[in-house]
DNA sequence: GCCAACGTTGGC
DNA sequence: GCCAACGTTGGC
C-alpha cells in the first residue's frame, strides 16, 4: 500500500465539502509529475488531504476508491483523475510549520516541491504525521 | 537540444 | 501583494 498527499485550496475544494460529498473525482491536474502519481495510485491507498493557501495544514485522510480514469475536463492531452472518499479526519491538523520543524519530515516531497499538487509520502512520514496529529 | 523568458503556484 | 521555485514555451 502506498501513501500520498493531495493538495487543495479550501476556497476551491475543502475537506469539509469533501466530507459532505462523501466522495469526489479528483480532476484538473495538469502537471506530469502529479499525473504520474495519480496513475500510480491503487485502490485502498491513503492520501493526506492538505489545505493550501489557507490553513496550510493536513486536515484529513482520503482513500482511493477507484483508480485513475480519464479526466473529461481536459480539452486536450491525456489527463487522469482519481476517485477518493473521506477516510478519516485528523484529530488535530498537522501544519506546514510543524512539518518543517520535524527532522523526519524535512525531505517530504511537499516541502521540497511545494508546487506539486499530488505527491508521494513514505511509510515513515505517514506514520509520523499520524502520530503528530494524535498529540498536540 | 539548449536556454532565456514567461506564467503559475504557493508560502510568507 | 511580493517573490522564490518550478514547469512550459519558443527561438536559435
Amino acid at each position: 500500500m502506498n501513501y500520498w498527499l493531495i493538495k487543495s485550496e479550501p476556497s476551491a475544494y475543502s475537506w469539509e465539502q469533501f466530507v459532505k460529498d462523501k466522495q469526489t473525482f479528483w480532476s484538473g491536474v495538469r502537471n506530469y509529475a502529479a499525473r504520474n502519481n495519480l496513475k500510480a495510485m491503487k485502490k485502498g491507498d491513503l492520501a493526506f488531504f492538505y489545505h493550501s493557501n489557507e490553513g496550510l495544514c493536513i486536515v484529513g485522510i482520503a482513500k482511493v476508491i477507484k483508480e485513475h480514469t480519464p479526466d473529461k475536463t481536459a480539452k486536450e492531452g491525456e489527463w487522469y483523475g482519481v476517485d477518493f472518499a473521506p477516510f478519516k479526519a485528523l484529530k488535530n491538523p498537522v501544519t506546514l510549520a510543524q512539518i518543517k520543524t520535524e527532522p523526519l519530515l524535512k525531505n517530504m516531497e511537499i516541502i521540497k516541491l511545494s508546487r506539486l499538487s499530488v505527491s508521494k509520502v513514505s511509510d515513515k512520514e505517514f506514520d509520523k504525521i499520524l502520530l503528530m496529529s494524535e498529540t498536540k
